[in-house]
DNA sequence: CTTTAGCACTCTCAGGTCGAGAGTGCTAAA
DNA sequence: TTTAGCACTCTCGACCTGAGAGTGCTAAAG
């Protein structure tokens, strides 16, 4: 990036905060007068002249204000952000909520968005945990009616899995029960591919429920697509981007899009930190008028979820990043102390 | 409703159908022509005339042509639709798509919203079953790491709940296994209400156990608010109804309401077949602009869900109506299959 | 009594014009 | 290097206008 005294980035940066402000084009005059700089507007539109050839600038038309390209935007979100933590009144507010819900994790995620989209006024996504390569822990059969049982899996990190299992045979109780002891001491502490291995001599029934217990746990949470939880989409809505109707109907099409979500949350899950998608960054057509800010959650690389806020390219980052951070740490704390 | 003879009768059910074709109101000259009727448009006209009289019909301004009121859609939708199954091709592509998840159903419900979305070309909601009073089956004890307990509850209808128990003493696996038979033998077959009452006397940690069991079995599955599956928002949003922001944003904001979802869901539940909410009915404001094609499905009155269509109060009630219907008594078969 | 032709009337909608306002870019001077 | 001055460009809302669509009424026909 050539030329960025620090007079140009400070421009850079008012024109950004300004815009995300009012959402409008801002002015050589604006500039000057809403930051009292001691410098004439003349200046200013030099400066912005200069912004708009390194590609940081733009207008709308000939006699309008100045508009971030996305270029500018990361410029700004990169090199002229502040990284402050969350001011502590949202802390405690967030602490509290989070509190309420207490031991009932599978509400974790729904409840982060929620805060997200209720903290930024934008919309907010966030998915479950996804525990890899866990170890078998414990398993139970149970009659549910004859020749109906329930596969009950507990996981190593706390995870339950069940799978409904179809016997044309009948079967006492006691040989349920038999089962379960022989494949618990079998199986203890094995991984999916770990169990593959050995070939045994085993019942008819043992080995039924041992290929439906590999089969279960190696299946994810949810074949289809992984459950996201989305909230605060009529926030974005509102903002003026949004105002067309194709514009809405894109947003709301991105966010139904599953493979789309999956793909972007893979990348997000691989990395460290808040990362941020400004206008699909290039690589995603269908961002163009959005951003997100995501980050990933959970412990090590083994149990992980996303979570994140949705708006338009003109969002109001220094508010939306450490919230993204925070909640995400808070998670990840959650998540440390409830799964091994 | 006073004086709809046949040919009244006929003209509004033209009007209603032309109108939902096409999106604009309806003049009387397209009545005659496209429906190749025997009588002059000025014959329509004054049949028009008479509908709006008794509150069926309006237009928007002098000159425009004729638009169906709520209350005409009302009169439509009882008395003038001819209530067909749903066609075989589009009930085998149903069956189908729910064959391939076979025993999941933790997802059905989401793969009915998106069926019916898909279906319908409109926005589908779909809640999974909630069941009532259901009676304890099952329990077990799983150690998941020192001084954390997992509990993990099989109940009657094959429904499994978990919760983590934080112990400040450290237990043995046995004793833990000790437990669960002891309250396993205690509690067979019980309803969360029959537990309650005798008071035996037990160690303190059986006690501490049975409480939490009890509680966990009260506790209906999300607290927070039930979990709604929404899909197809989009094809609402390109209906020219929504083309304003405003319309747009009081859509979403509805659906993300989850108070107001609640109360309309357990209206639904307590009455049997297909129920149509159109504009709100007078009872909700904020469906004003909305129609709704419900449902609830499931076994008895003790396994219920709620699914069905979400789209404009001009809605293609005579495919969405059939299409919610199919869908529910499908559901309704595999809920009555799997769950006992 | 019902139906219909004729016609005046009303209202919307798209297109076009116009002036005010905002903001730029350039030039030349400080 | 900065700045005052000024011409120029473009948008936006207001206003107008004519075409088109559809009605409601009246009076005649069935």
């Amino acid at each position: 990036m050539p030329d960025m005294n620090a007079r140009r980035q400070a421009v850079l940066a008012i024109v950004v905060q300004e815009h995300i402000a009012s959402g409008s084009p801002v002015g050589s005059k604006t500039v000057v007068e809403e930051y009292r700089l001691k410098v004439s507007p003349a200046t200013i539109r030099n400066e912005m002249k200069a912004l708009e050839e390194t590609g940081l600038l733009t207008h709308p038309h000939t006699s309008a204000g100045r508009v971030p390209t996305e270029e500018g935007y990361r410029y700004f979100v990169q090199h002229l952000l502040p990284d402050q933590p969350l001011a502590p009144t949202d802390q405690r507010m967030i602490q509290h909520l989070f509190h309420q819900v207490g031991y009932e994790k599978d509400q974790w995620a729904q409840l982060a968005a929620a805060v997200l989209a209720h903290s930024s006024q934008m919309g907010a996504l966030a998915t479950q945990v996804r525990v890899e390569s866990a170890r078998f822990k414990h398993m139970q059969l149970v009659e549910v009616r004859p020749g109906l049982v329930l596969l009950v899996l507990v996981l190593h990190a706390g995870v339950v899995k069940q799978q409904m299992i179809n016997l044309d045979l009948a079967v006492t109780q006691d040989e349920l029960s038999q089962t379960s002891n022989q494949l618990n001491d079998l199986l203890a502490n094995l991984t999916v591919s770990e169990i593959g291995s050995g070939s045994l001599e085993l019942t008819s029934l043992t080995q039924l429920v041992l290929d439906l217990v590999i089969d279960t746990m190696g299946r994810e949470d949810s074949p289809v697509s992984e459950q996201v939880f989305r909230e605060g989409l009529s926030h974005v809505l509102l903002q003026p981007e949004f105002a067309t109707t194709e514009d809405a109907h894109q947003l709301v099409n991105v966010l139904e899009q599953a493979s789309l979500l999956g793909s972007i949350f893979d990348n997000v899950r691989s990395n460290d930190g808040v990362q941020i998608l400004i206008g699909g960054d290039g690589r995603y057509d269908a961002l163009r008028d959005l951003s997100l800010v995501l980050s990933r959650y959970g412990v090590d690389r083994s149990i992980t979820g996303v979570l994140g806020i949705v708006g338009p390219v003109r969002m109001h980052y220094a508010r939306t990043i450490p919230l993204v951070r925070y909640v995400a740490e808070l998670m990840s704390g959650l998540v440390q102390e409830w799964y091994t």
